[in-house]
RNA sequence: GGGCCUGUAGUCUAGCGGCUAUGACAUUUCCUUGACGUGGAAAAGGUCGCAGGUUCGAAUCCUGCCAGGCCCACCA
């Protein structure tokens, strides 16, 4: 193998990641009896590019998983990706310069499919080069024959058990996408608009003021709702209020939810403004008027109004008020709306038919499953918690889409009748086909449910699709419950909840045994990155630039969980590592030519010194490793590589090195014992960070007296040589060697100056001062040392008298 | 309005009851030492957000406040 001079990630890491492909160093072994760790990676949404949030977080996780790999755990760690969601319907639109809607449904999958396969190579390229350790020959797309297949099979489960059920309701609304969302899909987005007071005039004579900002929304009032204990409208409670523009009269009812405070006081109901109204329909059990169309127009009962959009009827209906002399005032207000996540649109409620899981009756037992699994860092499973408790309607999982998992189900022509198909014709799509068997009312026509599933009733099944993949071998009953589940924090509510959701349903068991949950990667100034605000940074620059191993050496830098802002300098720290990491390989491969790989009869004080302290540094490597304290490891490791290894170690015994005649025999070897050992052992654990680098020189150096063709498969390294007293005395001859260090800075002398004569003054004995003596005389450039014993309290108290 | 998290040197951060409060980047000075100048040695830099309390002892625990972030609710 040809060595380097200057190590360039740009040379070593397409290298590296090719033999890894090659040899297939991460592939999982379904054959195996040993332990098995599996983890349910997340499938990245295909649209466009890694980002760096994701570079960020998947480092992260991989970190964990490449430990447990050298822990010797057989490793199921699969890819898969995401493109069933509206994400990608916008991608493809994009790239093609279509709408879907424009297009038949059966010819806009044949296109997503075809797109998708053209882009995504180029899509998980980018996941491989920053390192990810996954057997990427366990692949699924949620889009599939495979992933259909699995998500429709969980919907006619869950129909069976009765927990689907499809009803005529009023639901969130995208006029927009034209679908139904679900409460999770809702963002709260700040708007200007205008609070309008109006006046209805009522049976008691009197008029009732009434503020809105949905005035449009007046044709569909259906009742006015005042508290009862507001001594401003007591007196209209009974009565009837006169709706403008139409010969209706509503009931004013007494409802506690109405505010005193808010606005007059006075709510007209309309259905449907919000959820709110829904919840009052069935409360006072009144006749809603639904004027909308899916599309956000007034339909013919908003009367003179019909057929304007929202927008343009709210300024109609303003200017037919004012026409009456019906508007007392309307004040500019800035207020919070729901907007559809994907699109920014204002939703709306419309009644339509939906798909329905039932699952309100599960909330204390989804709260209980939370509890049986593990959260790294603890704190997130309140927002697990909070979800939960907050919930407030059953999952609507029918999307009005073209593209998406079909939902295998058909009615019959002449009775209605539900049908669904068997398992074994899995996938289907109704559109296309028909029931095998007759109605039981003896028709045969049948109509094709055309909605998909919410692309979170498919993801929400990622532990399913994976191990599904390895049907019928022998580790795949060792799978579930999978070990990890790592993610991020801002889809506990999404993805995390309704995996717990489906794996109760279907296998009465939690779904993982750990949770991992990572931050987010902020700009420099700890703000969200956004391409609106142009603050974002591409991985595949920083790569280019740098290497993968400095980015994930720079996500290693963050506590799991916590947010961590990005700046460039943090990959030229990351930089500086790898080379140094490098150079010191170098060196000591230089004088390791003559190495035989056996335990010499006597190690030097300072040999064991640095053992002593690197079995601490393993010890706590791996401890915090276990608690997903990465970034600890990732301190603990890189400081006792540069400090104690390079900048004291690898000077004390360049001496002995290369000096071996004019110190005692065996010294040189105990030298090169130890570095060898010291330096495997800092591989070893960076390996997970940085695991381009640490591949290199393990190839480069160590390859030829170690069995494993890999680092990433080599055993975590293990030993324990703490020695307390060794490392007092070892502690003695740093504090020694820095003030030598000190006196010469201060004379602005080399340090290769000579000491004329050095005095050590310190609690030890001399036989203790005898094993040091030779090492640090030599590393200080002194003519001549004296020790001097004193007892004084500390351990370690040192005095040191510098003769130049 | 509720919940959770975070406030430590110019910047990012470690520490989360007891050593002189950690490290990196930036700043200053020195060292062309035979792995590395993408290096090494040293210096300066801090009312540990603010105010109380608990304790022999608080950056660390408790209470209140202030600031920032995230999630949720309200938004007629």
């Amino acid at each position: 193998m040809d060595i380097q001079q200057k190590y360039s990630p740009k040379v070593s890491e397409p290298k590296w990641l090719a033999f890894w492909e090659k040899e297939r160093i991460y592939a999982f072994d379904s054959d195996s009896d040993k332990e098995v760790y599996s983890v349910d990676t997340p499938p990245p949404t295909v649209s466009g590019k890694m980002h760096i949030g994701h570079a960020f977080s998947f480092s992260q996780q991989d970190f964990i998983v490449r430990y447990q790999r050298m822990r010797g755990k057989n490793v199921f760690y699969p890819f898969g990706t995401d493109d069933n969601g509206l994400a990608t319907i916008r991608l493809i639109e994009k790239l093609k310069n279509m709408k879907g809607v424009d297009m038949g449904r059966k010819e806009f999958v044949r296109l997503c499919l075809d797109t998708l396969k053209e882009i995504t190579p180029d899509f998980v390229q980018d996941w491989k080069s920053i390192g990810i350790s996954s057997d990427f020959s366990i692949y699924y797309s949620t889009i599939d024959g495979h992933c259909q297949r699995i998500s429709q099979k969980s919907f006619i489960d869950l129909y069976k058990q009765g927990r689907i059920y499809r009803k005529r309701a009023p639901f969130i609304w995208c006029p927009e996408c034209q679908t139904a969302i679900a409460q999770v899909e809702m963002r709260d987005k700040e708007q200007e608009s205008q609070f309008v007071y109006m006046e209805f005039d009522t049976t008691i004579g009197e008029r009732i003021p009434i503020a809105t900002t949905r005035p449009e929304l007046l044709p569909a009032c259906v009742a006015v709702h005042v508290h009862p204990d507001d001594k401003r409208y007591k007196r209209f409670i009974g009565a009837k209020a006169k709706i403008p523009f139409s010969k209706r009269e509503v009931e004013i009812v007494a409802n506690k939810d109405a505010d005193m405070e808010f606005g007059s006081g006075v709510v007209y109901h309309c259905t449907y403004g919000d959820m709110n109204d829904v919840e009052w329909i069935e409360r006072f059990k009144i006749e809603p008027i639904e004027i909308l169309n899916k599309n956000g127009t007034l339909n013919e009962k908003a009367g003179q109004f019909a057929g304007l959009h929202v927008k343009k009827a709210r300024k109609a209906v303003i200017e037919a008020l004012k026409n009456e002399g019906r508007i007392q005032k309307i004040e500019p207000i800035k207020h919070a709306v729901n907007v559809h996540e994907r699109c920014d649109t204002d939703i709306e409620i419309l009644t339509t038919d939906q798909w329905f899981i039932r699952y309100l009756d599960l909330k204390d037992e989804f709260l209980k499953q939370g509890k049986k699994m593990n959260w790294f860092p603890e704190h997130m499973r309140v927002r697990y918690d909070n979800w939960i408790l907050g919930l407030k309607w059953d999952w609507n999982i029918s999307r009005q889409r073209h593209f998406g998992v079909p939902i295998p189900a058909w009615y019959c022509k002449k009775c209605h009748e539900i049908h669904l198909p068997e398992e074994s014709e899995l996938p289907v799509d109704p559109m296309e086909e028909s029931p095998r068997k007759q109605c039981k009312c003896g028709s045969k026509e049948f109509i094709g449910e055309k909605d998909t599933l919410d692309t979170w009733a498919t993801s929400s099944l990622t532990p399913q699709l994976a191990i599904e993949l390895m049907k019928g071998t022998k580790a795949c009953k060792k799978l579930f419950p999978m070990s990890l589940r790592p993610q991020a924090h801002d889809i506990i509510t999404f993805w995390l909840f309704n995996t717990v959701v489906k794996s109760c349903l279907h296998e009465k068991s939690v779904p993982w045994h750990n949770i991992m949950i990572s931050g987010f990667a902020l700009d420099p100034h700890g703000k969200k990155m956004s391409k609106s605000k142009g603050n974002v940074v591409s991985p595949q620059e920083m790569i280019a630039k740098y290497g993968a191993d400095a980015l994930r050496f720079w996500a290693a830098g963050s506590k799991l969980g916590d947010d961590l802002p990005f700046m460039e300098k943090d990959l030229v720290t990351g930089q500086k590592f790898i080379t140094k990491l490098w150079n010191a390989s170098n060196f000591a491969f230089i004088n390791l030519k003559d190495y035989k790989n056996e335990k010499p009869e006597k190690l030097e004080a300072m040999d064991l010194w640095v053992l002593s302290k690197l079995s601490g540094i393993i010890k706590d490597s791996t401890e915090t490793f276990e608690k997903y304290e990465y970034a600890k490891t990732k301190m603990e490791v890189e400081n006792f590589f540069w400090h104690t290894f390079a900048d004291n170690y690898l000077e004390i015994v360049k001496d002995r090195i290369y000096n071996p005649g004019r110190r005692g025999k065996g010294a040189r070897e105990a030298a090169q014992w130890t570095l060898y050992g010291v330096l495997l052992s800092i591989v070893k654990m960076m390996a997970p960070i940085t695991p381009y680098i640490t591949e290199e020189v393990y190839q480069s150096y160590f390859k030829k007296y170690e069995n494993e063709k890999s680092v990433h498969i080599s055993s975590w390294p293990s030993f324990d040589m703490e020695n307390e007293r060794i490392g007092a005395i070892g502690d003695i001859f740093v504090s020694v060697l820095n003030d030598v260090r000190k006196a010469k800075s201060e004379k602005k002398v080399s340090m290769k100056v000579p000491v004329k004569r050095l005095l050590v003054k310190a609690k030890m004995a001399k036989e203790e001062f005898g094993s040091i003596k030779d090492d640090l005389k030599a590393v200080t450039w002194s003519e001549e040392v004296v020790f001097e014993q004193v007892q004084e309290s500390s351990e370690i108290s040192v005095e040191t008298v510098v003769n130049l």
